[in-house]
DNA sequence: TTGACAATATCGAATTACGATATTAGATTT
DNA sequence: AAATCTAATATCGTAATTCGATATTGTCAA
């Protein structure tokens, strides 16, 4: 992501992006950022993590550790509320995208 | 912007939006939070002005004072380098919502 | 020359993002 | 069973953003 320019506009996604994610699958951090990755986007751990939290914090994702070979993850899913914000966000960028190139 | 999550999307896009409409004709501060606010969004002037100075410095915008009744306003227009990072920036986010969508 | 006003600019406090470092806890080795 | 290893998560201090509020600018009208 050359420009900081693309790349806020990347974050403004990510809470976005992450409850998406979660609607689909269980969900932790590790395997999301290196799909993030694969995708050519990339996010620090110092503020990945903080966001898994705020969005549970806020009733968006609730979280269970597990145990996978002996190495513990924390997994993700989303809360019915998550859901509800989340068709709202993906209203809200679709207009904000559409808009872009209509006209 | 009753939630967080959606308000940090908006600001995701808020400079793209600005490029956006400085391609389309010359722009204003006061104007454009204006017209942010019909179409139901909202962003600080401590925000939005800082902001504006920002992209010219990056050499996206340039502007021209000029007088309006005895008034000063602080027009914008895209330069070309603007207009390259909008393209770009155009991209990303209709594949970032388009992924929203599909599957 | 002072008031009034639209518009822009800037301030201090609170929040966020970053890279780096620390912590966790089960598995493996000795 | 103690020590070591390792994937994954958590947290730290610093720098950068966002906000609402306040200050500044520059011209016209009285």
């Amino acid at each position: 992501m050359e420009d900081k320019l693309l790349k806020d506009l990347f974050l403004g996604f990510i809470k976005v992006h992450i409850l998406h994610h979660a609607a689909k699958e269980r969900i932790y951090g590790q395997e999301f950022s290196e799909e993030l990755q694969r995708h050519g986007y990339q996010i620090s751990y110092g503020t990945l993590y903080p966001l898994f939290h705020k969005l549970e914090e806020q009733g968006y994702l609730k979280s269970e550790n597990e145990n996978v070979k002996g190495k513990v993850r924390r997994y993700y899913t989303l809360t019915k509320s998550g859901n509800k914000i989340l068709e709202k966000a993906k209203l809200q960028a679709k207009e904000l995208v559409d808009e872009l190139y209509e006209e």
